[in-house]
DNA sequence: GTACGCATGTAACTTGTTACATGATTCG
DNA sequence: CGAATCATGTAACAAGTTACATGCGTAC
């Protein structure tokens, strides 16, 4: 995965392994993260395979700039020809179980998961803007298609979760008896 | 992960290896999927630490009924009440680059992920009328509630990448122009 | 000159997948 | 009695994380 991350960055240009790391948290960041651990193995893989070469030409000594080759592009775009197919949302496997979790707790951490949706909303409203902004200023927009679809999933995204979290919600206020037994209790029937 | 998908799922009574992996792809297979090569290791190690054990009352030889100890639910339950996250949605990062990708086949690409999730819809939807019909029989729904609100998220969720992609598909319509260059392009401004 | 951010890297560990190998049970 | 499905397991590999270790550049 991070091979076709790194990839696909440099499609744009060449980058240090640093600069490669914060460009993947600025923009895919939302969905994916990557750590040195794994990125410069990674590099270091790809130059030796050829995929990618290193630039001498970088007046520091302590920075490395890396390069796409022909066949590190080529086989970028083999692996994004693939058929696309559905990630795992895990955290949904919490809120499978959830109603084994006892309800001062479970309120509070559905409170806490609430303001952290709203949290990220709120920054990729502002996030959208800018690039909104940037995207008029520029001359072939439609090359940015899809780039901009993702920023807009990922809005939409957050607002159907923010709007499922609100309901399920909803549905508890006022209603404090005391959970925590979930699907397998066939006891306490009191209230 | 794996660890506490099998507590979860114990925690509604003794199950086998190969009973955990089907009950996992009927329940949380949506979001979730485990193999043997993990799940049989997992129980091992499990029974080892005490948070389950292995039942001997059962009939067949071949056959190992495992049982959730109080050790395994009380680690269980501590996972449950760790604050939720949101994890990553790897899915995404092929469309991010989409730009890249040349004509013909983006567009197939896209119209064969369209058909699988309107694939999944209806299977969901299947599942959901299934699923609200056996709920309405229960005597307290209410300890399914959860449980139950997975399934909305997952609907709400599959319709909101199906419209999504029809918005984003719609805005291609008849614009054949060659691509392929995507972000980093200058050149190939005909048209 | 020192603190902070830029920059690179490795070793141990974690978690999981794929492919293989094998045997029991059940139903037609 | 043969095929499908139930059932368990391992070995090799894949991909990544965490924690550690180090050094350069620069702005105050």
């Amino acid at each position: 995965m991070i091979d076709n991350v790194i990839l696909g960055i440099l499609m744009e240009g060449p980058q240090t392994g640093y600069g490669l790391k914060s460009i993947i948290e600025q923009s895919v960041g939302f969905f994916y993260s990557a750590s040195y651990g794994s990125l410069y193995p990674a590099l270091k893989r790809l130059a030796e395979q050829g995929a990618i070469s290193l630039l001498e030409s970088d007046g520091s000594k302590n920075k490395k700039l890396y390069a796409l080759e022909p066949s590190g592009r080529e086989r970028f775009l083999e692996w994004l020809g693939e058929p696309l197919t559905r990630s795992r949302n895990e955290h949904l496997l919490k809120f499978f179980f959830y109603d084994y979790l006892a309800e001062p707790l479970r309120g509070e951490r559905l409170a806490g998961f609430h303001a952290v949706l709203r949290e990220e909303l709120g920054r990729l409203a502002a996030v959208k803007q800018i690039v909104d902004k940037e995207t008029e200023e520029l001359e072939n927009p439609e090359n940015y298609r899809f780039r901009l679809s993702v920023l807009t999933y990922g809005f939409r995204y957050l607002e159907m979760a923010e709007r499922w979290l609100g309901d399920l919600r909803s549905k508890e206020t006022g209603k404090h008896h005391h959970a925590g037994q979930g699907p397998a209790a066939e006891e306490n029937k009191d209230e």
